[in-house]
DNA sequence: GCAACGGTTCGGCGCCGGCCGAAGCTTCGC
DNA sequence: GCGAAGCTTCGGCCGGCGCCGAACCGTTGC
């Protein structure tokens, strides 16, 4: 049974602006070092390293030892799914319509990124409602792949998908677009599919992602996904 | 867009012992007063009254004041899915198995319960699976109520079953069972139903509740659920 | 009216924890 | 080897915040 205790121990990991900017930092699913970590935190390394071993200790984070380097990325994908549900919760507005806020580095991620493992962003929305209107995704009864939708994405990434511990689909709730987009098992096969094969890229060293040419007309034959609305 | 400081805060909420065990308490989805919440969380009263108000400016409790009582609870649904969240990811153990620790109200804890406005514990997820195994959840692509379950749902409560913000069905985890039960719309309007149709009552003043002989044979006809694996 | 009761406000206390810089340790490049 | 770089440990500072009790306010019951 979880008690008041253990549940403020948790809450108070990401209870700390500098250690919700690390969270936030490792939401695009890589590991970095302490010291990327520090500078994007606008911390000394010294109190870096104190809020890694926290946020180590806690289980929220795993490290991995490299060299004189040590990497730090989330646990698991339940890690960064909690992120994610709490930071959800702070956009409670449904259309944002900003209307020319040109913040370029952040249009860009609006357009699209990836979210842990998946697609995010317009892009990732557009496509979990192509694949919706083609019948792959049920999103009216909860969240779910269909068994089309497996056959389809089965083709894709050649190995049979099954669920783990993980589900087979899930709906993550999108920051910018207020919508769901397809995460679990199936949204990340994707997302790794869509990587090596060059239908998106990245932009940079970010978590922003570009859909390519080839791109557009892959996704368009194989979910139906209409590139011209982005 | 969220920014760290925004995410600390809304982590800051729980982060604290007092505040953790008033949201727990709160998870039942009923009201409870300042003064119940101060003694159950073992705080002197106006220790109670500065957390509630955080909470309440936190957006994550709701407050009615009705005489001299003042009632806080849940603010929404997503408030409690947050809290489930994070609940869940403090019990990592796949099957407890924990022998003979027969501390009878977490024991009724565990054999049912209320889950906000859902019903929860070893009866939860027998009915969740029931619904499964009847055709009327699809949990395997992730976690969907099916046309038919839709059906038999609206034949239920009478009233047609529609997603509005909230999903027409979602998993959540169970604390104490580790597995996923029914949530959302439709969770909470089998719930209504079974407790307004005497197919299960509360157990004191607590969340716990017991299935009913008459709900027993009701959800065996409904679902194909097998009370004896209680 | 008056007392009892629930809740709130305020002041004060003490501790926890976030921050930094200095010193030290390990690894890397040369 | 030797210096530079990445990281860690330690000590010390300081602010925030959780706690309580006392005084106060509004409601309820007699």
């Amino acid at each position: 049974m979880a008690t008041a205790g253990d549940l403020a121990a948790l809450a108070g990991l990401l209870a700390d602006e500098t250690r919700a900017a690390v969270c936030l930092a490792l939401l695009d699913g890589r590991a970095w070092t302490a010291g990327e970590l520090a500078r994007h935190a606008g911390v000394a390394p010294s109190t870096a390293t104190e809020h890694l071993h926290r946020l180590v200790a806690g289980g929220l984070l795993v490290e991995r030892r490299q060299g004189r380097h040590r990497y730090v990325q989330l646990a698991d994908e339940s890690a960064a799914q909690l992120i994610e549900d709490l930071a959800a919760r702070l956009e409670p507005r449904p259309a944002p319509v900003t209307g020319l806020r040109a913040v370029t580095a952040s249009a860009a991620l609006r357009r699209g990124r990836t979210c842990y493992d998946h697609l995010a962003g317009r892009l990732g929305v557009a496509v979990t409602e192509a694949m919706a209107g083609a019948g792959m995704l049920d999103v009216d009864g909860g969240f779910a792949l269909t068994p089309y939708g497996r056959t389809v994405l089965t083709s894709v990434t050649g190995a049979e998908l099954r669920p783990g511990r993980r589900p087979l689909a899930r709906g993550c709730l999108d920051w910018t677009e207020r919508r769901q987009h397809l995460a679990g098992v199936a949204g990340a096969r994707l997302c790794e599919a869509a990587l090596t094969r060059r239908w998106v890229t990245r932009i940079g060293s970010g978590r922003a992602v570009r859909l390519t040419p080839g791109g557009e007309s892959a996704l368009r034959d194989l979910i139906g996904l209409d590139a011209a609305q982005l």
